[in-house]
RNA sequence: GGGCAAGUGGCGGAAUUGGUAUACGCGCUAGUCUUAGGAACUAGUGCCGCAAGGCUUAAGAGUUCGAGUCUCUUCUUGCCCA
């Protein structure tokens, strides 16, 4: 039998692709089917291979079912690692861009995706962030950008802000120095304001992963609690502290009020030296909420008292402490050590005093743990007795009757700082006059583009250190301007590039509306689950600030059906002395793992973890082309796991993949070649209702992405035809399903599949098969026979048998008699055709 | 600590509404052929048992004629938040 040449094959077949589209003008339906764009850092890895093959399963299945599809692929282009680049390789930050997106491209089109590659975009380009600048303007414009001073996490040690995300353990996670406090003048968009909308709406996100929408709600967390008003005793000026609280029921358990050390009433310390001093020790404690319930509680004591609300002549002290924020509610909060392990630590530390408010029924002492659970509320007058539930809409109401604070919702869900102090992003296009006018560049300068030439060697921010670039004028008034040097986060960059796909070549706008509203939302988003956070939650605000400002969009979620893919996991492997070796260093043979590098040395394997370049346990998508082909890659990624949870390479997988290909393709030269046998209309039905079936069920298969189930169903569809080659069918019948057959081929392993069909001698294998409805019944079902619930036979019986009749049947069956005849049946359960039960004694 | 998801052979995993548990693939075993190989083909492969038969979906209980699937308890793992 012939060997195919699969690279050959796959050559043609993608060179042919070049000048077809995903299009049909006949086709009156859309779909957009979208993967996450890549990070061009140099070669593409398994987890690219994975995203983007499931994505084109979906999207060669619609364009079979007569959508015209929408298939685009672009490059999240700017970020710091070309920077970093930069310094390394003495190589601009675009030229090392540009020379990966090229090889990345290179080693996509290996794979044969069925992708417009026309429609390309590279958020680096200024022909795409001269329209991303324009939006920011338009934002700017609607009210949506605001310029605040805020805390960020510095990293003393880059010299820049770090993302939370970008945190880890309070330290830098490129250079595990510990992160500071600093004091910044910030963008941001206000992401906040729509709170509320973005936490409901996601209520309409029918096919989104449950787990994404709770990971979302909880981030953007919602809760509900009060305003209430301390006034301080000592004060002649009847002065108030405000706090915010979730759980004011345990207001009577309130033994001390702590405020950020940026509260107005710090102004009264400036000049004492010991605040001072105290104010910059709370600088060494990050931002994250982790940083701060896991930093040392530290306090300074105001010596002021506060009036407690409820408790007549109860004063309680007043302290500034490092885990109060003024970012976040107020800036003030009152202590209930009780109930709040963070208060507790610290009442433990300076010694004030506990009140227990909640009983847990289980009467704990509070020592250590505080406990923050729900229950019923004690020492605590008028809420004696109620649930924490009922406690705090009670306290509410009575803190609304007696004006002293209100019932407040907050959000956790802060505004989207979005300045970067770094070279390779894309400049915020706004100026600062002499005057202190903060003003945007005007949108006919646009696109305000970086400079080309940057001295990377300097600490800090490139931008801020080129006079030239910085140094401008207002183009209005002519007066003298200074450029912000900032440049935006580069998750704003990917917030909108699903909309510049729609018509990526418009010159006129960011978008083409008509396109827009033609093809969005987003039909079927597919990415890592990474990304379940910040990425889509700052789209779904983009989507709503676009359409704020362009009031003929329609679409207001932009992403209608969302997957999540799992990741690609390998074993791996360590010497004795612990250090990481890769797949291609060690060889298995039996149960014995040799060390390639150092025959001596022995091999730890370890668990098989997400390919990492740091663990070493990478295999190259490249040189596994290499070997086996495209499509055996495809097959195999698609094939051993449910596309959402993780999958483990394996070689010996990637092999037997490899093989089936082979026989698709030995099957196809068999049923060709066949002699004419004797043909049996009986046989030729049964091959008809066979077939229908699995055809049948592909649809739920693929538009649920139980495309492992797919493959294994593909698999016994080709034993199904494979048995039939020596049966009583015609040549004609056999081809008929053997065009089927490939046709549902063809989105999982096109190149092959393609090369079949040509070889058939089939013109055109555009469209999905057909499903004769006639054969979607069955004549004959496996019908299982029990006896007091346990199966003991199964019956092959006529599937529109009665109900009388089947018993009879299920009766005489030499199992079911032997075991029935000396006892009496005093009950029968028959579920057509699935279950005969009998009952008996 | 809180929330969510999951636990099925040696391994990856199948199983519409509760109705044949272990599909399909890998691996393994035996055999055929031979250019002796990491090829192809055939047969077998959950566990116990010579067999008849019995047992089996993390453990235990419950509902049901019938539970991998529903309910409760426990254990373990993973993810997210703290």
């Amino acid at each position: 039998m012939e060997r195919v040449n699969f690279h050959l094959l796959e050559e043609k077949w993608q060179k042919n692709w070049n000048k077809k589209k995903l299009y049909n003008s006949k086709f009156k339906k859309n779909f957009y089917c979208l993967e996450m764009f890549p990070y061009p850092s140099g070669k593409i890895h398994m987890g690219h291979v994975r995203n983007y093959t499931i994505g084109d399963v979906i999207a060669r299945y619609k364009f079979m079912k007569n959508y015209n599809v929408l298939h685009p692929m672009g490059w999240d282009a700017f970020g710091l690692p070309a920077e970093n680049a930069a310094k390394e390789n003495k190589m601009s930050p675009s030229n090392w861009t540009k020379k990966n997106i090229q090889e990345m491209k290179r080693q996509l089109k290996m794979l044969g995706l069925s992708i417009d590659w026309e429609l390309e975009i590279a958020t680096c380009d200024e022909s795409y962030y001269k329209h991303q600048q324009e939006l920011f303007i338009d934002f700017y414009n609607a009210g949506l950008v605001s310029r605040k001073e805020t805390y960020v996490n510095w990293d003393p040690v880059e010299k820049t802000v770090l993302a939370n995300e970008q945190v880890i353990n309070g330290r830098g996670w490129r250079s595990n120095a510990i992160v500071e406090r600093k004091k910044l003048h910030q963008w941001f968009f206000n992401i906040s304001k729509y709170s509320e909308e973005l936490l409901n709406d996601l209520d309409k996100l029918n096919t989104w992963p449950n787990k994404v929408k709770l990971m979302q709600k909880n981030w953007i967390g919602k809760s509900v609690g009060c305003e209430l008003n301390f006034s301080i005793s000592s004060s002649k000026k009847n002065e108030v502290i405000k706090v915010f609280t979730t759980r004011p029921d345990t207001i009577f358990g309130a033994t001390f009020l702590a405020l950020s050390v940026d509260h107005p009433i710090a102004t009264k310390f400036q000049n004492n030296n010991e605040f001072n001093e105290f104010k910059n020790k709370c600088l060494k404690t990050g931002t994250t909420e982790e940083a701060l319930a896991e930093a040392d509680k530290l306090g300074f004591d105001t010596k002021l008292k506060a009036q407690h609300p409820f408790i007549k002549d109860k004063e309680i002290p007043i302290y500034f402490a490092n885990f109060v924020l003024m970012d976040y509610g107020l800036g003030a909060i009152f202590g209930c050590p009780a109930h709040d392990q963070r208060d507790l630590d610290f009442a433990n530390k300076y010694k004030i005093e506990v009140i227990k408010v909640v009983e847990d029924g289980k009467k704990i002492q509070i020592n250590k743990t505080a406990f923050t659970g729900d229950g019923k509320i004690i020492n605590s007058d008028i809420l004696n007795g109620l649930s924490t539930t009922d406690a705090k809409n009670k306290i509410i109401q009575e803190i609304q009757t007696r004006g002293i604070g209100e019932k407040k919702i907050n959000y956790r869900l802060k505004d989207w700082g979005i300045s970067r102090q770094r070279y390779w992003g894309c400049p915020i296009p706004m100026i600062y006059l002499e005057d202190g006018t903060v003003k945007p560049v005007e949108k006919s300068e646009l696109p305000v583009k970086l400079p080309d030439k940057v001295n990377f060697e300097v600490d800090g921010n490139p931008l801020d250190k080129d006079p030239n670039w910085k140094h401008t004028t207002d183009k209005k008034t002519g007066k003298k301007a200074i450029r912000e040097t900032d440049t935006l986060d580069t998750f704003v960059d990917s917030s909108w590039y699903y909309m510049r796909f729609c018509s990526p070549k418009f010159t006129k706008g960011p978008f083409d509306i008509k396109e827009l509203n033609k093809w969005l939302p987003v039909n079927q988003y597919i990415g890592g689950i990474e990304h379940a956070i910040l990425h889509l939650l700052y789209s779904r605000f983009f989507m709503r600030a676009v359409k704020l400002c362009n009031k003929d969009i329609k679409t207001v979620e932009p992403f209608q059906g969302l997957f999540t893919q799992g990741m690609v996991c390998h074993e791996t492997y360590r010497d004795e002395s612990g250090m990481w070796l890769s797949p291609e260093e060690v060889k298995k043979e039996g149960n014995k793992i040799i060390n390639l590098k150092n025959k001596n040395s022995k091999v730890i394997i370890g668990p098989s973890e997400a390919m990492s370049k740091s663990k070493k346990n990478v295999i190259d998508p490249e040189s596994m082309i290499k070997i086996y082909g495209a499509d055996a890659i495809r097959w195999f990624i698609l094939s051993d796991s449910p596309p959402e949870k993780d999958v483990q390479w394996s070689n010996q997988g990637v092999n037997a993949s490899n093989k089936f290909l082979q026989k698709i393709w030995n099957l196809k030269e068999i049923i060709l070649s066949r002699r004419e046998n004797k043909i049996s209309s009986d046989e030729e039905e049964k091959l008809d209702f066979e077939f229908n079936n699995y055809i049948l069920k592909f649809e739920n298969l693929i538009e649920n992405f139980h495309l492992n189930v797919a493959v294994a169903n593909i698999y016994e569809m080709y034993r199904v035809l494979a048995s039939y080659q020596n049966k009583e069918v015609s040549n004609k019948k056999l081809k008929d399903h053997l065009t089927n057959f490939m046709k549902i081929l063809l989105p999982f392993i096109p190149h092959l599949a393609s090369e079949c069909l040509e070889k058939m001698k089939i013109e055109d294998f555009s469209e999905w098969p057909n499903i004769d409805k006639k054969f979607s019944t069955k004549k004959t079902v496996k019908v299982a026979l029990q006896i007091n619930g346990k199966t003991k036979d199964i019956e092959e019986m006529d599937s529109n048998l009665s109900e009388k009749a089947a018993i009879e049947l299920g009766q005489k069956n030499s199992k079911i008699s032997k075991n029935i005849s000396d006892k009496k049946i005093f009950k029968t359960i028959f579920v057509k055709n699935k279950v005969i039960n009998f009952l008996v004694k």
